[in-house]
DNA sequence: AAATTATATGTAACCACTTACATAAATATT
DNA sequence: AATATTTATGTAAGTGGTTACATATAATTT
């Protein structure tokens, strides 16, 4: 009757199953020390082991070494310290640190139950062997593997990527300002800092670019705005790609390209023989991008005195040379 | 800083890994579904899933396929009727039991997630694969072996293995009167059934056995008693070794070969020339036991009328020939 | 030196289960 | 048919952690 969907599911059930596995080992551990009778909790184990390895350790230094929280360490430590395990003493170097050691009668305790340690680690090797695969490495490997990039990041990326098709790039409306200012923000404190002339634009979208001819686009993921772009429009007619920025967590998508896409396709449909813009040898994802959609340094520079002190290299699209 | 102890200790700490892991996973698809934005608990997973794939299934059925005890599905089930994920009524052909099955709400959740899932599931089958191991088969493969044999067993044998130095055996006590009788008892309900003859040697071990010139033997582990075995000398002078006992837990390290040794040394410093037995060919690991230490088959029979239904095999042993 | 920020610890409340117990219905035994 | 046992469910309380928050001390910045 019992069909263990755990197993069944493979890989989507996979942390249950090693859930499922670590509860079913540490269940008999604690079985055999209740079998003991020594006045030990598996828990314990730990803690007790890191005070044999070091004689002093702190609440912090605990939980770091050991993967847990530091409300966990002290409340363990509690009660280690009730059943005379341990003792503790403010460290005198640095008086909110709590350092922990073992007792005469912890320090017994942890001789009692070394034999028992190798017993418990031989068997589990045992168990392991039999197997045929490398287990343990096995494991370290998949942290490893998380380490490099989390289990979040690989889902939402493949969510993301398959949901591209809902990616909407829409006009300027007053209600998605707050975010031309904020994402622009964003990155050039990450990368720069945010100069005077960033400061008036980013304010002022609808009177420095829109009522000047510009456009500034936002790109919707659903409803969310993830990624802005602006046309401007300068006195003597150039059109400039400026003030592109993509939400760090959506970077990596392809929202860049399709907000360079839509800019592009608005200066062709004004007619506009050339696209400039400014940019910084810093950014060389950008710059990649651009030349991949046909701009080439230039030695030009049709922007005036009005430039940005990080903008030291100026691009250009032949824009007539494109389909 | 942190020295990670638990990657470091191997073998010990396996089960902490395997839990930190799990941990970590189930984190990042909680994240996950919070994003999402949809009404959904990861915890709740299993269940929507089985009632995918079987559409009316009850509390206990559902225990057993996600390896969760009772009461946990039962809240489980109680949060997602709140949710409107579930819908439930009782079986009419079995008025205990409660078939949960999925609301409209709760088959559209489940048609939303299933994308995810799949991303979920193959998200995990590559952090497993770069890993280069095998490790969702060898996660399977340990779960077999410990259904072999668990863990406990596994680390109870060798505990006890390397105490066997402290077995003792000792004479017969009053104070160990009772388990003479409980461990014969015990073995002789679990293969054959208590005889009238039986009765009246195990219920005055001091009057039927020590006063008529026997002796009962007691297997002591540290303090707890774990095996007995008694020498009967019979009016016509006959010593017979009978009444031996192991408790089930203490079976197989030895200690029935302890007490035979015992009991064959004491009837050896009383001279006597043989020991007799009588058992039944059901026992075989007995039966092979008393083989190794020099006991034959023999058709001859010195206890008179006084035997046991259960008892049709005698068997000898020449003490003479013994060291 | 004063103010801010970071770190170490403690405590309360919560969480996702579990174990232990109670009850009712079904099934097996006498 | 009456009684005992097993099975299905529900509920309370316990467990071993967590997160969130509060406080004290140390380190850094102004």
């Amino acid at each position: 009757m019992s069909v263990d969907l755990i197993n069944e599911l493979g890989e989507l059930a996979f942390a249950s199953r090693l859930k499922r596995l670590s509860e079913r080992l540490l269940k008999d551990v604690t079985r055999i020390y209740k079998e003991l009778e020594v006045d030990f909790e598996a828990r314990w184990f730990p803690i007790l082991y890191s005070l044999t390895l070091k004689t002093k350790m702190s609440i912090t230094e605990l939980a770091g070494n050991l993967s847990l929280t530091h409300p966990a360490v002290n409340q363990l430590a509690a009660e280690m310290e009730k059943a005379g395990l341990i003792n503790s003493a403010k460290d005198r170097r640095d008086e909110r640190r709590r350092l922990l050691q073992l007792t005469a009668n912890g320090k017994k305790t942890a001789k009692i139950l070394k034999p028992v340690w190798d017993d418990i680690a031989i068997s589990t090797r045992e168990v392991l062997k039999e197997t045929g695969k490398d287990i343990l490495n096995g494991i370290e490997a998949v942290e490893q593997n998380l380490d490099k990039k989390e289990m979040y990041d690989r889902v939402r990326g493949k969510i993301i990527r398959r949901e591209m098709a809902n990616l909407t790039v829409e006009r300027y409306r007053p209600a998605y300002k707050k975010y031309f200012r904020a994402f622009n923000y964003r990155w050039l404190r990450e990368y720069f800092k945010v100069e005077p002339s960033d400061e008036r634009l980013l304010s002022n979208p609808k009177r420095e670019i829109l009522d000047k001819g510009g456009e500034v686009f936002f790109a919707l993921f659903g409803k969310q705005v993830v990624g802005t772009a602006a046309l401007i429009k300068h006195e003597n007619g150039v059109l400039e790609l400026a003030k592109m920025a993509v939400e760090p967590e959506f970077r990596g998508f392809g929202i860049g390209k399709r907000l360079l896409e839509r800019v592009m396709g608005e200066a062709k449909r004004r007619k506009a023989e050339r696209l400039w813009l400014a940019t910084s040898p810093k950014l060389v994802a950008a710059v990649g991008l651009y030349e991949k959609y046909g701009f080439r340094t230039t030695s030009e520079n049709p922007f005036g005195g009005e430039g940005y002190e990080r903008c030291t290299v100026v691009m250009v699209c032949e824009l007539k040379d494109q389909p």
